[in-house]
RNA sequence: GGGUCGCUAGCUCAGUUGGCUAGAGCGCUUCCUUUACACGGAAGAAGUCAGGGGUUCGAAUCCCUUGCGACCCACCA
């Protein structure tokens, strides 16, 4: 086959990658999307090896595109896979889509405004069939761009995040926990977004430190009862009981002195108050709050039970301005005395700290913002329907008008946002499903610690389980139609002729699974399907369990997977869940290891992002350069965890080895024109050190596999192929051709090339004339047979050549022209292979001296050799001689110091100290004569 | 407030039980159209390993500390 002088991988690629899909190659030897399954591994024996090799892709989402973040995933997966393949393991690397609940839903409301639509105008199951339909007529750019990726993953087995049989398992879950007293419906505060109109759980959500005001308002006592200050009655419980010592006077006098700074009123006119605010009198309190909009909601003022300053006050009742509502003083460690005026209002319905302080109180919870983010009508007729904005503005106004406004402070703070659309979230108060997570954190952090998952980095691991111990009830109802409905049904009525008395024993909510009914009928009852759909991270925990087909009966052969890669971004959302669900599903954790990639940045370390227009597209770098050329460089100087910069730059030098991979291919095949059926052997020491640093890189590859640095398994692939390979070995063979070994050789560094740079290897192999098969079916390589000593021997006749070149180099100008040779003495390694070192310095002629030295002795220690040069260039090459010698003499002092020093002959290991003795001798010769050379040259 | 990570050549990064003269790619300089490759070959310049202290015969590597940067968590009203 003719092959052109440069590799074009748009000529190949695409063949390539259909030639292996449809052989079959992807997928295991044996599916289990296709056997019975005889059972899986027993669970308890930790001796037991299988050949498997299992490795999920995080589904990327089915109606989008690739973005870098997946070009890095698929490189470290797929590069894996194919090592593991080639390993000999029975390897199932398996491709996922995603519904992407949430982001899907966003673009396609937005789709649906741009027409003049809202969601409101239909049904939750024409939504869903809408939001069906839109995914299908989008999907399939992803899943061409991860075959252009070369992902050799099983697409027969790919699965959708709303396949049955993942609905099923995740009603299976949902089951299992409602059985178990694990969901409970809760109305709870929740993060909102009044954009969206869903809740969020704690993680979806964005905190930005953001400048904003606090404000202190005057809320004057009041001596009468209260009249709505609590409910049913009840006794109000005290929240802590108050053992703790008083604040000391210091602690009291910094609090007041942080008060008194920045202080200022809002319209500006006035000079700025420099005096602290008054906190109380017996007859008002000032509150500090960065909400003033909430304050209609408010059930009670809060103190420090320990705050001297309130004592007095705690118990008393304060008159709710803008309003006729009186609440009370209360005391409740959540008031920091230290901050603002020590005093804050308590909202229970509109801020997370102050549900929990109602809660304690039996306050009640009274919203005064609707689910649009717009005031309701109990913040008053005035307020209703004004955004929080303007209402904060009006109550602030009117604040103002009656002097209840005191002070107004810049303050920063930080504030939540939805993550998709920046909307500031606000906590709202929701009937939602909650998961107890307390018992699934437990035994997750419980496998944690006994390192049953190995993590990459490290130090994730502490981190993860720092997380899952602070973990509180995760959410999982979204008021978004694009999602796994909650297979769960509310209580409506008692269909006619059925007893009431029946009714009124049945539960309120039940489990069903008829998910596709908007109403039920069970044993007479009416139920009433909730409208919700469930958090997409409480389906996606369950990926392991349901890719690799885990049953309750026979397990998966597949399952635990080996590793777990993705993103470091998502250990908490993703990696965490699928362990604790993993464990509650199976019993067993769902992988063996993470691998958790980092960011990547643009090529300054900048995080990339549309509006700063510094976005890489994979595809872009796959069209330019090739997939492996993209594959290599953003595999190269990237480690585990760490954000990290990615540049055209490392994707051209990747380009450009596949390049010389191809050229080298080119060469050997072109002189392997003839049959040649020999044995192989080493016939020389170039053989016999290629063999042993071909050896070198199997086993670092090995190694490098293991532990998941594939930036230093790249390198040392491109050094071997490049710098070793190329320049030394198909150089010394130019002219000696041991086609046997030259073609192993070449067969051996495509395989284990190919788990970093598929296409071109693939190219390669199909292009040779005496390969047969594929390369993603071979076998990896086992170790070659080689003479050490002959193999360091090579080491010694580089050094050779390389120190005749830098000298040749050195003398520029004064040889141009002019033919030069080398001579040598009593040198055995340098006569039994002249021909060769003339080949590689390039030189004339290399042959033995006449007897008497001449020209250029090349400094090195054991070799005589000669550079045959005019006593005219010898006299130009003085400066060098010269400045060589003081270059050896500083190492040699170097060498010295180490030895006088008494400590490091006695306390070093000897090993090191004879190889210094050795350094001083040699360094001692050289310089004795480089000096002799100069003497000759004046 | 708590935590994690990073700071090594102009740029991006290696440097894993502390030990030869601290490496690579890109960029830069000089030379070479040598019959696989100019996406090439040969040679070269370039680093107070963020600062300070400590442990050690020996520190880029271990400990302490300061500074700068990135990120995560958290209920600062």
């Amino acid at each position: 086959m003719k092959l052109t002088s440069s590799y074009e991988p748009d000529k190949f690629e695409s063949d390539i990658y259909s030639a292996w899909e449809s052989s079959g190659a992807f997928s295991p030897t044996d599916s289990s999307r296709t056997r019975e399954r005889a059972g899986g591994l027993s669970k308890s024996d930790e001796s037991v090896t299988r050949d498997e090799y299992s490795i999920v892709m995080p589904p990327p989402n089915a109606n989008g595109n690739l973005h870098i973040g997946h070009g890095l995933t698929i490189a470290i997966e797929d590069s894996l896979t194919r090592y593991y393949r080639l390993k000999g393991n029975n390897t199932w690397y398996i491709p996922g889509a995603d519904h992407a609940g949430f982001e899907t839903w966003v673009v396609y409301e937005r789709a649906l405004e741009a027409v003049g639509h809202t969601r409101f105008e239909y049904s939750r199951d024409e939504l869903y069939a809408k939001v069906w339909d839109f995914v299908q007529e989008q999907r399939g750019n992803m899943e061409l761009q991860v075959r252009a990726l070369g992902a050799s993953c099983a697409w027969n087995d790919l699965t959708f995040t709303l396949d049955e049989n993942v609905v099923a398992r995740v009603y299976k879950t949902f089951e299992k926990m409602w059985n178990d007293g694990m969901i409970y419906r809760g109305e709870k505060l929740v993060n909102y977004c009044p954009k969206h109109q869903t809740a969020f759980a704690d993680i979806e959500v964005e905190h930005l430190d953001e400048p904003g005001h606090l404000w202190d308002i005057k809320y004057e006592v009041a001596g009468a009862e209260p009249n709505c200050a609590f409910r049913d009655n009840k006794e109000p419980q005290p929240a802590v009981e108050n053992t703790l010592t008083p604040f000391s006077e210091h602690e009291l006098a910094s609090a007041r002195k942080k008060q008194a700074v920045k202080v200022s009123f809002d319209d500006g006119d006035e000079a700025p108050v420099e005096k602290s605010v008054i906190g109380s009198s017996p007859s008002y309190i000032v509150v500090s709050t960065t909400r003033p909009e909430t304050l209609f909601g408010d059930q009670a003022v809060a103190v420090n039970p320990n705050d001297e300053r309130y004592k007095d006050l705690i118990g008393k009742f304060v008159k709710l301005p803008l309003t006729d509502r009186t609440i009370p003083i209360i005391a409740d460690e959540h008031a920091d005395p230290t901050y603002g005026t020590g005093a804050v209002k308590i909202t229970p319905a509109h801020d997370f700290d102050d549900f929990e302080v109602g809660k304690r109180h039996n306050l009640e919870n009274l919203r005064v913002i609707g689910d649009d983010g717009k005031m309701l009508e109990t913040a008053g007729k005035e307020y209703a329907g004004l955004t929080t904005e303007e209402c904060r503005q009006k109550v602030l106004n009117r604040l103002e008008e009656q002097g209840l406004l005191l002070g107004s402070h810049e303050i920063s703070h930080s504030v939540a946002h939805c993550y998709k659309c920046g909307t500031v979230i606000e906590p709202t108060l929701k009937e939602q499903w909650f998961i107890d997570v307390e018992k699934l954190a437990k035994i997750a952090i419980d496998h944690l610690k006994k390192g049953e998952i190995k993590f990459y980095p490290e130090n994730k691991k502490q981190v993860l389980i720092n997380y899952l111990k602070g973990l509180k009830d995760w959410n999982i109802s979204r008021q978004i139609p694009w999602g796994i409905p909650i297979p769960m049904f509310k209580k409506t009525e008692a269909v006619s002729g059925t007893g009431k008395e029946h009714f009124d024993d049945t539960p309120d909510w039940i489990f069903d699974t008829r998910t596709n009914l908007e109403t039920i009928e069970v044993g007479g009852v009416k139920y009433q399907r909730d409208e919700d759909t469930f958090d997409t991270w409480f389906s996606s925990s369950h990926w392991p369990i349901v890719t690799t087909d885990w049953t309750e009966q026979h397990g998966s052969p597949f399952y635990p997977l080996n590793v777990m890669e993705t993103g470091a971004d998502i250990l908490f959302a993703w990696v965490a869940r699928m362990i604790m669900m993993g464990l509650y599903v199976t019993g067993e954790v769902p992988f063996k290891e993470v691998y958790l990639h980092g960011l990547v940045l643009d090529s300054h370390g900048k995080k990339m992002s549309k509006s700063k227009g510094n976005v890489i597209n994979p595809m872009d770098l796959v069209a330019k350069y090739g997939s492996d050329a993209f594959r290599l460089g953003i595999l190269r100087g990237r480690s585990a965890g760490l954000a990290q910069a990615f540049s055209e730059d490392s994707v051209v030098a990747s380009r450009n080895l596949c390049n010389k991979l191809w050229n080298i291919a080119r060469l050997i095949d072109s002189w392997a024109d003839a049959e040649s059926n020999e044995s192989i052997s080493t016939d020389n020491m170039g053989e016999d050190w290629i063999c042993r640093e071909l050896d070198n890189l199997r086993k670092h590859l090995e190694k490098y596999m293991k532990s998941y640095r594939f930036a230093e398994a790249v390198e040392d692939l491109y050094s071997t192929i490049w710098d070793k390979y190329a320049d030394w070995f198909l150089e010394s063979q130019k002219g000696i051709k041991n086609l046997p070994l030259l073609k192993k050789t070449l067969e051996n560094l495509l395989i284990m090339a190919h788990p970093f740079m598929p296409f071109v290897t693939e190219t390669i192999w199909q292009a040779l004339s005496w390969t047969d098969g594929m390369i993603i079916t071979q076998k990896w390589p086992a170790s070659l047979v080689y003479d050490p000593i002959s193999a360091e021997n090579f080491e010694r006749l580089m050094l050779t050549v390389s120190e005749a070149r830098k000298v040749l180099a050195g003398l520029g100008d004064t040889v141009k022209g002019i033919s030069v040779g080398l001579l040598y003495g009593d040198d055995a390694l340098v006569a039994d292979n002249s021909e060769l070192v003339r080949q590689l310095t390039r030189t004339d002629f290399v042959k033995p001296t006449d007897g008497t030295p001449k020209g250029i002795r090349l400094a090195l220690p054991g070799r005589e050799v000669y550079l045959d040069v005019s006593e005219k260039v010898v006299k130009h090459y003085k400066d060098q001689l010269t400045e060589r010698i003081l270059k050896v003499g500083r190492e040699l002092d170097a060498l010295n110091a180490r030895m006088l020093n008494p400590n490091y002959v006695q306390k070093a290991p000897a090993n090191l100290v004879a190889e210094t003795k050795k350094g001083i001798t040699e360094k001692e010769e050289l310089i004795k004569r480089l000096k002799l050379e100069l003497e000759v040259i004046n």
